[in-house]
DNA sequence: GATCACACGGAAAAGCTTTTCCTGATTTCA
DNA sequence: TGAAATCAGGAAAAGCTTTTCCGTGTGATC
């Protein structure tokens, strides 16, 4: 212990298997058996390897049964959010459903940067992953991870991409303009702006698709002129509701692309004297906490529910390296959260609403 | 392709480099050697190897070549940062240290679970990773990472830890602090309240305590009755904002402990007619970027620094896996981000100004 | 008392790569 | 031409664990 080939950067070696038989006095293959529960051992010489195991802190090296295995209970998730906004949920629900199997997630920072990204699914690849989650929303379908040989399976969750054989998990736009537009309407608004981001998002088309069959459905008019496209930010938020109005349109609720537009949206009308939700009803999209929450009133808004969406890909990853075969686009349904800016609304309006139809 | 032999789960096996051996017509030994331009070899072999590897697809396996260096050239980080708010710049920072190393970085968020985060630590240990970096202030300092035998540096990065064997790296929020009042001063404030978090964060303590530093090394007059603590929250900002003017007390600026706050506090202060900056002027902390420039006027506010931070935590990592033995707290420089809320300010505040004297 | 079955636990191989050591073959020099 | 030096590449071990296959020793049975 204090002897004096303990160097500067002596630094404890973990014990291996081959140090818990020495002292359990019994052979490399007795220690991995009864540690393990599997041969056939006396109860006795089980507990003495146990002992001698938990004595030494002895923890089994996974590199070695990685490799043995061929597999390593481990997945990537590569990311490319700045911000964590998105892929904190996903992460997290990823490895709620993986966690259970006893296998681990590792994020890997993508950065928008495709040299880097690279980089870490050549790492990945080499660490032997069981398989790769890609996540991380843009407005182009993104390419498919190029470099990649099918050895290992590739997941997409809340990120498009170009390819038809991949499997792609994406929340419901459509179902959550839906839900958006139908509890405004039965909180008797018919006249619904729809201030929303760029349209070369495809999450921006479907949530207006969405609002627009809700507004249908219920015998409304759809006024394409209603909608507008901006950034995704609040000051876009702001400027939106300048410009509608300005155009001396009628309107009764709005209903934004984002929570960032709604709060700029909210902020704008309190500015000009309008109530939020007496006069204008306002529902925003993501429930952004953050945002939503410091909204005065806070913001009904809808949901993506990225937590379970996570759990679903964690899921259908475990089906993948299992040898499924699933692929194509999957949606997963959004919800509302109500809270003061549209009124109380109906409240039963809350949940999985996107599925049944709004007859 | 479509051949009846493709079975169900058929994933196509990653090469060894004994298959390599044999496509190259050589030995296992020589194709190491051939792709690590190690050993005697003619270019004539070496190339055929290449190529050989090449056309097979070949990757080294990661696990047998760590089993046999005993290094995984891998880094855990472990935060419990609900948000990414924080994290997600200390990992960029990290990976940008590292990744010049060749090293990987995997991300493991605690969320705040003791259980988990115990199981992501075994995990990262039984990976064998060479360090393991934790992450996400608290109010109080965390306990230190048990179930560890020193078998593996560990490295605290935005995160407090009762050990005083433990290396430790935080912002200087002491100089941010100072940096924020001797920004209000020179822009002629002297009357300057403190709206803060609660207070039993160091940080909130800190920054508090640095106010008062450059207060007094202005020579103006300390006032402890304008610092009031409260959550961190837009709501309290606005509460603190009315609780300070229902007093009665002059002031023309108020130093906000986090971005939310100051926004609430900014919005109170327009609800109410009262000009910022002409009036009050603001400075917030933490510059999140979403909060900040989105109020208005945008922040002026005080910011971390937290890639630079993960860049050191990184480069620190790096020294303590060769055996460096640092320890201790290290404080890193923060800087000021002058937008709208201050006036236009002394542009030349910005920077690494915590670390000169501010006489 | 001899044979059989079974319980127990050891030996060794496999998984993949790197590195050290060694053997032939070739070249160089006397 | 023979000895020494150099070159090229093969063989094998190490790193750690699991699993299969065997070889002991014990008790039971005839």
């Amino acid at each position: 212990m204090t002897s004096p080939k303990t160097s500067l950067s002596a630094r404890p070696v973990p014990p291996t298997i081959r140090d818990v038989a020495q002292a359990a006095g019994v052979s490399l293959g007795t220690v991995s058996k009864g540690l393990n529960g599997t041969g056939q051992l006396r109860e006795e010489t089980r507990a003495r390897v146990r002992s001698a195991a938990e004595r030494l802190g002895f923890r089994p090296n996974d590199l070695a049964q990685s490799l043995l295995r061929r597999r390593t209970f481990t997945v990537g998730l590569i990311s490319t959010d700045r911000y964590g906004r998105f892929s904190i949920p996903v992460l997290e629900g990823i490895e709620d459903a993986l966690g259970t199997a006893r296998m681990s997630v590792f994020l890997c920072n993508g950065a928008d940067d495709p040299a880097r990204e690279r980089q870490h699914i050549e790492s990945l690849l080499a660490k032997r992953v069981d398989g790769i989650i890609v996540t991380a929303r843009r407005a182009d379908p993104r390419p498919p991870l190029d470099l990649v040989d099918g050895s290992v399976p590739i997941l997409y969750a809340f990120a498009q991409v170009a390819d038809v054989d991949a499997l792609c998990l994406l929340p419901d736009d459509l179902g959550g303009g839906r839900l958006a537009g139908d509890h405004l309407i039965r909180a008797g608004r018919a006249r619904i702006a729809h201030v929303t981001g760029p349209v070369d998002f495809e999450a921006v088309r479907h949530r207006r698709d969405g609002l627009k069959q809700a507004i249908m459905e219920h015998g409304l008019t759809w006024r394409p002129e209603l909608v507008i496209s901006g950034e995704w930010s609040e000051a876009w938020g702001r400027e939106a509701v300048a410009r509608l109005l300005a155009t001396r349109q009628t309107i009764d609720a709005i209903f934004c692309g984002s929570d960032q537009i709604a709060r700029g949206a909210v902020d704008a009308l309190r500015d000009r004297g309008i109530a939020v939700p007496d006069d204008i009803a306002v529902v925003g999209f993501d429930n952004w906490e953050i945002i939503a929450a410091a909204t005065r009133p806070p913001l009904t808004t809808v949901d993506m529910n990225l937590h379970e969406l996570g759990r679903q890909a964690g899921l259908r990853m475990l089906d993948l390296i299992d040898g499924g075969g699933e692929r194509g686009i999957v949606r997963l349904p959004c919800s509302l959260v109500v809270r003061a800016s549209c009124g109380q609304g109906d409240k039963q309006n809350t949940g999985q609403a996107a599925d049944r139809p709004l007859s």
